[in-house]
DNA sequence: GTCTATATAATGATAGAC
DNA sequence: GTCTATCATTATATAGAC
């Protein structure tokens, strides 16, 4: 159903690998079969199953290249000295087969994505710690916990990043939409959003007089 | 499978659905099998599709069912004048079967999920202009842009909750999550992260400057 | 309204020829 | 290594009895 270039030097197992992350980022592994990667590979459906011996065994094979493509990535950045937060995101936001699987996978609950994010908050954490030594970052007694929300929420949002164009009035391959993206990001994580510390104050009071707080009105 | 309470007063119509919202709450539309609703329902699999035509017809009933849900609690919060931005969003947070089955809608983008995210959108936009004036929220010229990332944030937290909790070394059902999440949802909406706005600065120079943005490092 | 039985279609997987 | 042909399973959906 395609042709495939006569100069593509992969094999012709990679070849199918890299239909199937394509497939599996785009429409989810529920949703794909083996016969639609067949087809995109240009192969018979039972030379998949030959060489993964399963459409599980195809997953594992896709999971296992995806994590070692990430964690090269990671080390080219840091061999790079890389160590701008801004810049980190900004690539890591870039749509490509890559991401696509991470975010898909993040959606299923997969061991794979659970690594991943692990792997990310760590790495944030440590950025971040030097960003605060480089006074960039405000110091903080609760800075992982932070960064666990802002990694959480900056992958929801590319999550629901479908809404939050449509929120904008745009689509998301609008140009437009990272630079908007990013200043209310900005702006949020620079003056915050509370007006003074009333909240956060009432909360701590609640948190060190040791009782679970409510969770309804205040 | 499961016996059926004598006192249930709903119709086996609303059963059904009931029980369908449940399922694909849980599991997802694509997972759920009309039988295994059928078998949590108390009755046939033929019904299930006599009633309500298909399992899309299924679907389309149930996306109706928690839309005009929605709409009643929305109204039931109007009329009692609850203006307390946080309390929405401790209410929302609740694990209850319709919040789970908006969650699910929103993985799987469906036109139900996104008429709920605008509605909400617009809803936190209104509530946060009175907190605005009440001098709880800081003011700014981009308020709506922002709150439809806290929206966005939120959400995305919740869709991710199994990450969230696993980085916390907790689980999800721990009565220490949510204070937890609060909390250093909380440190960030009050002081932000960085420690000055150069960052901020930066970036309205380059818009202002009429050029798109770099995607790279600073 | 409700059930049982069945039709139909699609999918993952297997067997064996080349 | 690769293909064709086929199996076995599972799901939605339909037909018709009660």
């Amino acid at each position: 159903m395609r042709s495939i270039k006569p100069t593509d030097d992969r094999s012709t197992a990679a070849r199918i690998r890299d239909e199937a992350i394509a497939r599996f980022g785009e429409v989810g592994f529920e949703k794909t079969t083996v016969r639609q990667i067949a087809a995109a590979a240009g192969v018979s459906p039972g030379l998949i199953l030959h060489h993964f011996g399963s459409k599980e065994g195809l997953r594992a094979a896709c999971d296992d290249y995806v994590l070692a493509q990430f964690a090269s990535m990671r080390n080219d950045q840091l061999e790079t000295g890389n160590t701008d937060p801004l810049g980190a995101m900004a690539v890591i936001q870039q749509e490509q087969p890559l991401m696509r699987y991470f975010m898909q996978s993040l959606r299923d609950g997969s061991l794979t994505a659970a690594k991943l994010f692990d792997g990310l908050v760590e790495e944030s954490v440590h950025l971040t710690e030097l960003s605060v030594h480089d006074g960039i970052v405000r110091p903080s007694d609760n800075l992982r916990d932070e960064m666990i929300m802002l990694v959480a929420w900056q992958f929801g949002a590319m999550l629901l990043q479908e809404h939050v164009a449509r929120a904008f009035g745009m689509d998301t391959a609008d140009p437009e939409y990272m630079p908007r993206y990013i200043r209310a990001v900005l702006e949020i994580l620079t003056t915050g959003v509370f007006a003074d510390s009333r909240y956060l104050d009432a909360w701590n009071q609640l948190a060190s007089s040791g009782e679970p707080p409510p969770s309804g009105d205040t």
